[in-house]
DNA sequence: CTGAAAGCGCTAACAC
DNA sequence: GTGTTAGCGCTTTCAG
């Protein structure tokens, strides 16, 4: 900047006003200045400039997910970064891997680059810090997992309400023999939808024989669901919690040849829903929705809004496309 | 830190050797200064560090997409941070949406920030923004793209290899009546790949009727490939060479009844693809790979090598799953 | 081993 | 309208 000053012939603060387009600047003056702009390739350094500023700001989001590269968290990155775009702001984000130590370094770190605020993926979070940053003037939002914490905005999707939807629209099929398939219980989501399953059946007085819980790839959502329509006494729907327990058990259920005969819903969206036969039926989440909620909440906050934390629960809605709407086979009577 | 200093009743100096870790100071000072920065919650800021240390740096690097929600650039995008991580470094990440000015923008909010480094996605890069960056200093790496620039260097997967290799493998198999389907060749990807099926095909002496680009979505594919094959002269193997092209592919063929009759290569892996039947071949690009090739070129740069603009192009290799290995149906005279 | 002064690139506040 | 001075939070330089 000094550069350009000198090149123009003015002082440092005619150039800043011109970059900054703050006005007060004669034509003739500002040519001369934008001239050498150009000659010299200047470009703003937005570390000093937001340091000595009077609202200090880096017009930077930090994101911290679990990991960029599952589509879950990709989309909702996508919907943070549509919303801090039209705010003028960028993301910085970083994969945790759920692990507490990673997690920790990256807060740590979007803190050093004093972030204006932080969206964040995480099952079990380090409360101190995160209020010490609250306290310092930090924006969080949590996103996806809920913490049992009154200082914080969550936005995330209703689990329970999803499961218990699924649940409930394969009970109004007809169907009274329903397995659940799900993931590791210890994550709040797969947890959950767990819990709608059991207390959705029990409302409605079915029993629960068949609980999977604890897979974690579609090969083994395959053989459990293989084994399941094995048995002489078998369930006639299943409801996948997990996207891919959704794929291992199409897989297995094809196979077999009994798509269209064993009825089933999936939570979570695929890619190929609507291009296997019949169609899947779904709970999908909305991840770039979160996105966006997140970031809005947060750029409330930015604004200078302080309304009390919230917790905004997105209700999925589930989309009926054939796979969910196979009836049970007629009652054959036993005796 | 001037709070931590008074504080502690040291000066400036003093917690700045202790926060860097310099050393050169007495364990009691130390441990004042320690226990100040702990209860004021001092955290350092990495703006004014950088900006007034002898190398300037913000020990982050930016990454222009055209697509975080698209699974091949946060795939691309973890290979990157985790090389990033290792160095220590963070990512700031924008997408273009293959909009240039978006593009423009980003470049733009990235210097503005001092990047170290930049990672680009890009179809048609602005050629003189980047060579000035690049004058400046910055570091720059191409990934997926290919411009036709000699100053940078690029990472990306061989698309015509990969192309080629598909189109040998069905050839190998016996098919001479094999149909392209890909996405539009405005795209370098897109193109490179429609010319080596075409190159392959003229070298084995075959014609090549059926060459359909410009798709954009599965159900284009799907309404093609449904009127591919039901025409009496229908090809007896397909080349979907996109992701979503072989999604639509697969589902009409399935919807056909034809998977056990027509062959199909995808380029490109898919979640699916070893969960329908029979399994799909593919000759998969390797997102990951590319994004830690591209950082790790990023910080030999940063590490002061400066070795000429190089071209790291990798090879695909096909995966055969079954569905690339169906043969052509045997020959039926016709006099 | 410790501290005071200067300055990174820029903007704020106030002069002229 | 334009320029000067101070200072953002930190590191550098150099003196003690």
């Amino acid at each position: 900047m000094r550069d350009v000053a000198k090149s123009a012939g003015v002082s440092l603060k005619t150039v800043s006003r011109v970059v900054n387009g703050e006005g007060g600047v004669t034509a003739p003056l500002e040519q001369r200045v934008r001239a050498a702009v150009r000659t010299l390739g200047y470009q703003p350094d937005d570390r000093a400039r937001y340091l000595r500023r009077a609202a200090p700001s880096t017009r930077t989001i930090g994101y911290i997910q679990m990991d960029v590269a599952n589509p879950f968290f990709s989309s909702l990155y996508r919907g943070l970064e549509d919303v801090a775009t039209e705010n003028g702001y960028l993301v910085l984000a970083g994969s945790s891997d759920a692990d507490p130590e990673r997690e920790a370094a990256l807060v740590q770190a979007f803190v050093a680059r004093r972030v204006d605020g932080l969206v964040i993926a995480s099952n079990r979070p380090d409360h101190d810090v995160l209020r010490a940053e609250i306290e310092h003037g930090t924006a969080v939002v949590f996103v996806d997992h809920d913490p049992a914490l009154d200082f914080v905005d969550v936005v995330r999707t209703d689990h329970y309400g999803g499961a218990a939807t699924a649940t409930r629209h394969l009970i109004a099929g007809g169907h009274a023999r329903i397995a659940f398939l799900g993931d590791d219980p210890m994550y709040f989501s797969a947890a959950e939808r767990r819990r709608a399953f059991v207390d959705t059946m029990a409302e409605a007085g079915l029993a629960t024989p068949w609980l999977l819980t604890a897979m974690t790839d579609p090969s083994e959502s395959e053989r459990a669901v293989t084994e399941l329509l094995a048995a002489a006494d078998r369930p006639t729907a299943l409801f996948t919690a997990q996207n891919f327990v959704t794929i291992g058990a199409i897989a297995a259920i094809h196979r077999l040849g009994l798509q269209h005969q064993i009825a089933v819903v999936g939570f979570d969206d695929l890619d190929i829903a609507e291009w296997v036969d019949p169609k899947i039926t779904v709970v999908p989440q909305q991840p770039t929705e979160l996105g966006k909620l997140a970031a809005e909440r947060l750029f409330q906050r930015l604004a200078g809004h302080q309304p009390a934390p919230t917790r905004t629960i997105v209700e999925p809605r589930l989309i009926a496309r054939g796979s969910g709407e196979i009836p049970p086979p007629a009652y054959r009577g036993r005796g």
